[in-house]
This record gives structure tokens, C-alpha cells and sequence, in this order.
DNA sequence: CTTATAATGACAGACGCCTATCATTTTTTG
DNA sequence: CAAAAAATGATAGGCGTCTGTCATTATAAG
């Protein structure tokens, strides 16, 4: 029964005293290199790990995270936003403190502008949805060195100093997808249209590859069709999709990878009657998603599982600011959802409840 | 900035002394009702919260919670096994104590006695795969008042006073693999061969339940064959699964839902030269699942996240531990694993490794 | 060798809770 | 009403770490 090595310990295994052990442990300076590394070796031969609970008590630590996510009309991060104040609400009895930040999506100088004011705040960790831009890699890292523990979420950012990156691999997703689409194949030819915001996106591109590369590999009897750029808003999405269905109507299949998704789900309902189902996959289990798997618009979701990020960015600040070895953190993998498969449908804000009331009150698309 | 009030606030706001106070709140007895409603009406006003990191470290907490699984050659509870390790290893830094106890499978008297055993021994949580009988319910009740947090994990036991369950819902996870195979029947007719442990073992029959019930209502012209039992053998599953797939070589789509993979991958790998590959769906992404999945020799596989429930498990002791409300933990989900989106391979200890080596030794099967 | 500077040691108080003891007050019982 | 029992109050010491102060010692610079 050997009593776990407290700081005392390892200073009297050192043969210093308490004070300076503390000074090694929490860097701070005027230490001589000698009594500096026979603490260290003292640590490591005892195995000492600081006690955080105690660490805790006595500074009345609270710890500061903070989510920095682009705000917008977006379902996917209006969903996750739903979670970090969940779990927020969960946090108060275990003194972690949650702030959301919103930035105006795509806008590298609003989201470095709120990443430089953040730095003054003395936060302990910021969760960031990045955008891959120099200006915004050199902020993060900036954030690091200032001790603030930054991860970055669904999107990384290159060359940022991140503690680490949470989000999934877009093209696996995409190539689930198209694995999917091509299993809905078995009996032979077919075609698919895939929609997406813009080849520009780097997450759409990735997916397209992905799905792309998946059939024309494994199914080369499906035959991809162009993809439609539709600027993730539903009513293009709307209006591309339905002319493209009804000008050829080989279509057996529809990929939705990226944002406009209340547009196809509007144009399958509307068509759900007149025409044969074609087969129909989307990213994103949102509410609106979750509502078009639940009637059989939508065969199958693609989802990047945001409860699942948002925990593991949560755990990855925690473990930092902690001073804690962060344990590998594999990345997300995307999930399949069919209707059988759906999770408990998370209790939500009225604001974001799902819209087929609207949705099922045009039975018919708007004629253009 | 209000501070977050402490126990002597409570005392102060009721009126009484520190000491009642903490009479109340540890539940220590030798309080009069009126002064206890009293500090119970401070608590709520104050939205009072126990520091944890402070009396845990006043008690020298260490936390002991215990794996109660069961032992045998299934390679799903040794992959959990493994999860487990892995999560001990990351935490003597918080002062958590994991142990691992082997229990004979499907053994009632084996599963009551160990519970039992570890009545004294002074758990804070143990999570439990139950077996579903009076014997064991009583036994986990006994612990619960015990003081011991229980949780009962991947298979539930009905009227047991636990905690909570932590496991998937197995109609869900058969339904969903009904509809796997259903969407890889577009083309029309196919013919369904299933095979399974045994149709008294509850998780297997609710998993057929499931698979039919979606087959006959959204795919009727998929024809299901009666289930195959194998008793969760490899050998017997090889032997019978080919003799049924040269005697019906109609046979579109296999499914397994019970634990004798092995013969499935076998027979599979055997046939694959000679005939055309049948859609075939297995459950747990064992490792040598996962090879069957990486080969192409499996479509897709059913899984029930051993690593989401373990880490709940884990959360659940813990809230309970600590006197928190426990979150709402909504069913897990069972996840579809394609060769696509299979999330990185673990590292494995030598004898959990796949064992496709041995399946590769064998190209065809043994004469029978 | 004498200053200045750097490095170290020795403590003490605080964080919020737990545990224990003992004295004191209130309530119950006979 | 006295005696017994129950309830309450007061308080102290400890858990391991952090923070700060101040005195002391070792080292470098002049």
C-alpha cells in the first residue's frame, strides 16, 4: 500500500525543498539546471502526477472554455451549438464555465478579430472552427503561446499549433456515401447527381472525390452525373435539382454532400408521389435530415456525429489545462444513419425544431 | 461575480451550524426534520453544489470501479477487455482504479457469486454484463444499497436496481441490418440466409425479430430462409453455412448476427473464387471482422460501439460516485461500419490480433 | 574581497470539505 | 420535574497544492 507521491516527496527525493520542486513543476524560473533536473528525475523516478483536485481547490480554478463557431442559417452548427449549451447546462457542479463565440461564416478577418480579442480573456481552452488561412494559423498559434489550449474543430487549419484536431475525414465520408449509393446498385446501371455548395469548399471536393473514386472503383456500372453546384441554399437547390431530375429521369440517385439539404428534401416530397423513389443520401443529421430519414425521403445520413466532436473537444481542453498527456484522439469516424439506426431524437429549442409543417404545406414544387 | 456558495453559506442562510449543515448534506443522521428542511431550502435558494475536487481530496478518494465481463474465446468481450486496459492506463492522473473480473459466461451461480464477493471489496461502481435472472437482479439490488453504483452493461437485467444500462438496442441493430440487405436488393428477388447463436439467447432473437420485421414489411420480395443456428461456433457455423449455400444457390445475402464469425469469413473466403459473392452483414467489429470488412469479404457490419459503452459505463460510476445528477444517457446507437468509414484499428495486444493468417491457410473448405 | 545578483529554504495562509470530539442546548420520557 | 436522550454548536486538524513573503546562502561580477 504505497501512498501516491505528493510534491513533498519528490522534494525530499531530490533533496531540495518543497518550494523549489514547486518551482520546477510550475516553471516558474530562477531555478538553477542542476536542482532543476535532479527534481525532474525525482518526479520521474517516483512517478509523481500532480494532483489536480487539489491543484483545483486551491487556486478556485474554474475553467474557462470557449467555442468559436460561424454563425449563419447553417442547420449543422445550429444543431451543435444546441449541444455545447446542453452540455453547458451539465457543467455548473463540475466548475467549467462555457462560452459560444459566433462569427460571421467564411470571414477570415471577423474570425482572426475574435481570436485576437479572446486572447485577453484568459480563457483555458477555445474549441475553433477554422478556416485554413495563414492569417488565421498564426492567431492560433499566438493563442498557444499566450496558454490558451486551442482545438481546432470540424475544419482544421494548417500549420495552426493546435493541441489537436477533432472532425472527421471528409473523404472517407464521401466514399461511404458512394459505397452506400453503389450498394443500392446491385441490380446494374445506374445514375447519380450529386449536389454541393461549390467545388471551392474543401469539404465538399473532398467528399466528391471521395464518393467519385468509390464508384467508379468498386461500381462502375453507376454513372456520376456532374455535380450541381447549388451555393448551399435550398431554394436553388430546390430549383437545380427538380429541373435536373425532370429533364433525365435516369436519375436513381441523388448525393446531397453539402448544405442545401431543405432544398432536396422539398423536391423529393414533392415528387414522392409522381415519380419512382430515387435512391437518396445527405450529410448531416440535423432535425429537418432526421425528419426526411424518419418518412423515406432520405435513405441514409452521412453524419459527422457533433455530440461525439463536441465531447472529445471538451475532453482535449480539459486534459490541457489540466497539464495532463493528452491521450490520441483517433479522428471521428462518419457515421451511417438509416431510419432504423436513428439516435433518440435530442430535445430541442423551438427555434430549431425541424420544418416539414412548412415543408409538407407545398405538396407540389414551385413552377419555374 | 458571485461566488459559488459553499457549505458554510448553506449553514448560515438555514440558520444552523456548519456541523448540521454537513449532517444534512452527507446524510449523516441526528437531524430534527425541521432543521433539516431548513438547510434543504438553503440548498435549493443557494443552488448549493458540493465541491467534489474538495472532498475528494479531504477523503483521499481514489475511486475503484469494476469491469464484471464475461470470459471465454468471444472475441467481442476481449476486444472490451482491451478497451478497458486502455482506459486504465490513461488514469491513475485522476485517481481512478480499474479492475476486471472474469466471470464463466452464461454461468447464473458464477455471475451471483462474484457479485457477491464484491460486495466488501469496497467498489464505487461496477459495471455489470448481466445476465438476465432473479439470482443476479437480487444481487445487484444488494449492491446498490450497498452503496455501490451498478450499471449493467450490453445486456440488461430486468427489475435490477442499477444505476442504468448501458448497450444498444438490438431490434433497432437487426432492423438495421434488414435494411442494409433490403437496399442491397433494388434489383428485386434475393433470398436471405441468416445464421445465429441460438434463438433463446435474447439479443439474438430480438436481432432476428428486428432483420424480418423490416425484410417482410419494406422489402417483401426479399425472401428470408429460416435462421441457421450455430451456437456461436465457428466450425458449426463453416460446416452448415456452406452446405446451405451449395444446397440454395439462390442465396443473395447472409447475415450474422450471433458470434461465430469465423465460420462466416471462412466460408466466405473459400467460396469467393468459385462463386458470386452474396451481400453478407455480420455484427461487432472484432478485428478479424474488421479484415473481413478491409477484404471485401463482408459488406458491412453491425456494431455496438464497445468503446461508447465502456466510456458511459465509466461516466455513469462516476456521476453516481460523486453525488451528481446522472446526465440522460439515450440508448446507444448501433453503428454501420463499411470498408469506408472503419475507424483506425486500435493497437492490439499479440493474441487479440485478427487471425485472417489462419483463414488464408485454409482456401477451401474442409470436405464434409 | 566586496557587492550585487541569483538561487534556495522555510513557512504560513488559503481553498472547501470531511471527520472527530466535546460541550451545550433542546426535547422527550418516565 | 428530573433524568435520559436527542439535537446542535463550536472548533480543530488534515487533504495536496498554490502563492507570497522574507530570510539566508551560493554564485557571479566588479
Amino acid at each position: 500500500m504505497t501512498r501516491t507521491p505528493t510534491l513533498n516527496d519528490v522534494a525530499t527525493r531530490a533533496g531540495v525543498s518543497y518550494a523549489t520542486a514547486d518551482r520546477v513543476v510550475n516553471a516558474r524560473g530562477g531555478v538553477a539546471e542542476k536542482s532543476r533536473t535532479k527534481v525532474e528525475e525525482a518526479v520521474a523516478q517516483l512517478g509523481y502526477v500532480r494532483n489536480v483536485a487539489a491543484a483545483n481547490l486551491s487556486q478556485k480554478r474554474v475553467y474557462r472554455f470557449g467555442f468559436v463557431l460561424p454563425v449563419g442559417e447553417n442547420a449543422f452548427f445550429n444543431h451543435m451549438r444546441h449541444i455545447i449549451r446542453q452540455r453547458a447546462a451539465t457543467f455548473p457542479a463540475r466548475q467549467v464555465e462555457l462560452q459560444i463565440f459566433d462569427v460571421e461564416a467564411f470571414d477570415i478577418t471577423a474570425l482572426v478579430g475574435q481570436l485576437r480579442a479572446l486572447r485577453s480573456e484568459g480563457y483555458d481552452g477555445l474549441a475553433v472552427v477554422g478556416i485554413d488561412d495563414p492569417a488565421v494559423s498564426k492567431e492560433i498559434s499566438d493563442l498557444q503561446s499566450d496558454g490558451v489550449a486551442v482545438v481546432t474543430l470540424v475544419s482544421g487549419v494548417s500549420h495552426a499549433a493546435a493541441v489537436g484536431y477533432v472532425g472527421v475525414d471528409n473523404v472517407a465520408a464521401g466514399r461511404t456515401a458512394g459505397r452506400l449509393i453503389g450498394m443500392a446498385h446491385a441490380a446494374g446501371y445506374g445514375v447519380v447527381q450529386i449536389i454541393l455548395g461549390a467545388l471551392t469548399l474543401r469539404d465538399h471536393a473532398e467528399r466528391l472525390a471521395g464518393a467519385q473514386a468509390v464508384l467508379a472503383q468498386d461500381f462502375p456500372h453507376v454513372h456520376v452525373l456532374p455535380p450541381i453546384e447549388g451555393l448551399d441554399q435550398d431554394p436553388l437547390v430546390e430549383n437545380l435539382l427538380h429541373r435536373h431530375l425532370t429533364e433525365n429521369p435516369e436519375i436513381s440517385a441523388i448525393y446531397g454532400l453539402g448544405a442545401g439539404n431543405g432544398g432536396i428534401f422539398r423536391t423529393m416530397a414533392a415528387r414522392r408521389p409522381v415519380a419512382p423513389h430515387p435512391f437518396c443520401v445527405v450529410h448531416e443529421l440535423t432535425p429537418d435530415a432526421r425528419h426526411a430519414v424518419e418518412t423515406g425521403l432520405v435513405d441514409a445520413v452521412i453524419d459527422q456525429q457533433p455530440e461525439q466532436e463536441v465531447d472529445r473537444a471538451l475532453d482535449m481542453m480539459r486534459q490541457a489545462a489540466d497539464r495532463l498527456p493528452l491521450r490520441d484522439n483517433p479522428p471521428i469516424t462518419p457515421a451511417i444513419y438509416l431510419r432504423d439506426n436513428l439516435p433518440a431524437a435530442p430535445s430541442l429549442p423551438p427555434d430549431e425544431r425541424p420544418h416539414h409543417d412548412r415543408l409538407l404545406r407545398h405538396p407540389l414544387p414551385p413552377a419555374f
